[in-house]
DNA sequence: CAGACTTTGTGCGATCGTTCACAAGCGTTC
DNA sequence: GAACGCTTGTGAACGATCGCACAAAGTCTG
C-alpha cells in the first residue's frame, strides 16, 4: 500500500495499527455496514474476506490489531465489530472538512462526503472563481479565496481538500496549513512539501490510468511475445503463470 | 504502496519492474517534462528525488530498473530519461480510454484525461441518464447505457473506467470484462470481482478521507495523553519523536 | 461431560520494499 | 596520465507486509 508521505511518526506509541491494515478498516466498515443493513447478524473471517476481496487470514490479523473481537468456533458479531471499527477509525466524529476548488472533482467530492452520513462535515467550499462565488453545494455556500482562513478558524478545520489546478495547489497547501489545517487530500498532480506533522495524501488520477495503461501493455508484450498474434480475445485467454 | 487488486502476475516474465517502481514511474515523468520546459538539461538523482518527494536511493534504484541511463559522476539527461520512461509506461501510445458514468466524477476524468496531451484519448463516455445522452464533454458525446458494447468494440478499448454509483459498478463492470476491457480503474465504492486476468485498481474517495481521519485522531490522541490541552495552536506544536 | 467440529488469533517463514553505504565509472584539473 | 571530486548503480541490511499453518478456545451433539 502506498505510505503516507510526510507523516509525523507518532502512533507507534499508541496502539501502533500498521498503515496497511488501517488503509483496509474503512473497507472493512463499508462492508459491515451493508452487511448490517442486510440483517446479517454474525459474519467468519472468510465470508467477510471474500466479499473484502482479501486473504482470510490477512482480515483476522487486521482485526487483531483492534482486539479481540471475535469469537472462536462463531465468527464476528457484525454490529459489535461495526462498532469497534468506527471507533477506531472516528467514525462518527464528523470531522469538519474544507475542500478548496469548486470544479467537478470538489463538486463531486462535496456531494460524496455532504451527502452519505460518512465521518464527515463539509464545513467550507473555497474557490477563486468569482462565478461559482455564493453558490451554493451540496447545502454549502461557496466563499471566495481571501476568505479561506476565516473559514478554517470559523469551523475549526482540521482536514482540508485540494481541487484546485496544480499551479495553485502548494499556495493553497501552505495556506491551509498555516491555519492549522493538519491532514490534506490533494488531487492536484503535483507534490506538496508541507513541514513536519502534517499528513498529506495524494490521489493522482492521471496517474492511476497510467499505472493502468503500464499493465496493459505489459499484458500486450506478454501476449506478443508469446505467439505473434494481433489482439483478439482477450477474455479468458490469459492464465496465471506464477 | 498498494498493491493492485486482482492481477494477473505475468509481468515477472518480461522486464519484472516492481509495482512500487511502477506507480512512482508518472510522477517522474511529470517532473521531467516540467524540468525540460523549464529549460533543464542535466539533473542528478538528488535534484530530482528532492522535487518528487521521494528518497534519492530509491529514486536511483527505480531508474535501475528500466536501465542504465544516467551518467555517473554527471547525473540524468533530463530529455533522455524522460523519453526512457515514456517509452516504458507506455506514454504517447493514445490509449482508448471509455468513462461509464457522467457525473461530476466523470465529467472531471474526462476533462482530465481528455485535454491535457497525456497518452490517453477518451474514446467513449457512457451514461443512463437520458438527459445527458447528446450532449458533448470534453469533445466527446454522451452515449447511452446500451451502446457500452459497441463504443468499446469500435475503438477497440482495453481501459475502461466507473464512475458511477456503486450500485450499478459490478453490472457495468461485468459488461466491460465481457467486451474485452482488460483494465479497469473504479471509483466506485464498492468491491468488484473479476475474473483472471483483468487489472482492478480501485480509488476510493471515502476511504481516503477515513485514513486522514484516524491519523488526524491518532495525533489528537497523542497530544491529549501527553499534556491534557484543549486544541489550541496546532501549527508547528508536533514534534518528530522516531 | 467427552469428543467432534468450527473458527479465531498468532507464530513463523517468505516476499516485497526501503535505505544505507560503497565500489565502479565519468569528467576535470594539474 | 594520475589524482581528485562527483554521481550512478547496486549489494546488503533492515523493516514492513503477507499468507500459511496450527494451537487455543469456543459451540454442538450425543
Amino acid at each position: 500500500m502506498p505510505s503516507p508521505a510526510g507523516v509525523t511518526d507518532l502512533r507507534k506509541s499508541t496502539h501502533a495499527i500498521p498503515d496497511a491494515t488501517v488503509a483496509r478498516l474503512p473497507i472493512y466498515h463499508r462492508v459491515l455496514t451493508s452487511l448490517l443493513e442486510s440483517g446479517v447478524e454474525s459474519v467468519s473471517s472468510h465470508e467477510l474476506a471474500e466479499v473484502c476481496g482479501v486473504n482470510s487470514a490477512k482480515l483476522r490479523k487486521d482485526l487483531s490489531h483492534l482486539g479481540s473481537y471475535g469469537t472462536r468456533g462463531v465468527g464476528y458479531r457484525v454490529e459489535y465489530l461495526l462498532f469497534q471499527i468506527a471507533r477506531e477509525i472516528g467514525y462518527a466524529q464528523d470531522w469538519p472538512v474544507v475542500i478548496v476548488g469548486v470544479g467537478n472533482l470538489g463538486n463531486a467530492l462535496a456531494g460524496y462526503a455532504g451527502s452519505a452520513d460518512r465521518g464527515f462535515r463539509i464545513v467550507g467550499l473555497i474557490d477563486s472563481d468569482s462565478d461559482l462565488v455564493g453558490q451554493t453545494i451540496a447545502g454549502v455556500e461557496v466563499r471566495d479565496l481571501v476568505e479561506l482562513e476565516t473559514v478554517i478558524a470559523e469551523h475549526s478545520a482540521s482536514i482540508g481538500v485540494i481541487a484546485t489546478p496544480a499551479s495553485a495547489a502548494q499556495a493553497v497547501c501552505d495556506r491551509l496549513v498555516a491555519s492549522g489545517v493538519t491532514s490534506i487530500l490533494n488531487f492536484a498532480p503535483s507534490v506538496l512539501t508541507v513541514p513536519q506533522g502534517v499528513d498529506v495524501r495524494k490521489v493522482d488520477l492521471g496517474t492511476e490510468l497510467q499505472i493502468l495503461a503500464f499493465h496493459q501493455q505489459q499484458r500486450a508484450e506478454g501476449l506478443r511475445t508469446r505467439k505473434t498474434s494481433k489482439r483478439t480475445s482477450p477474455s479468458t485467454a490469459l492464465e496465471n503463470i506464477s
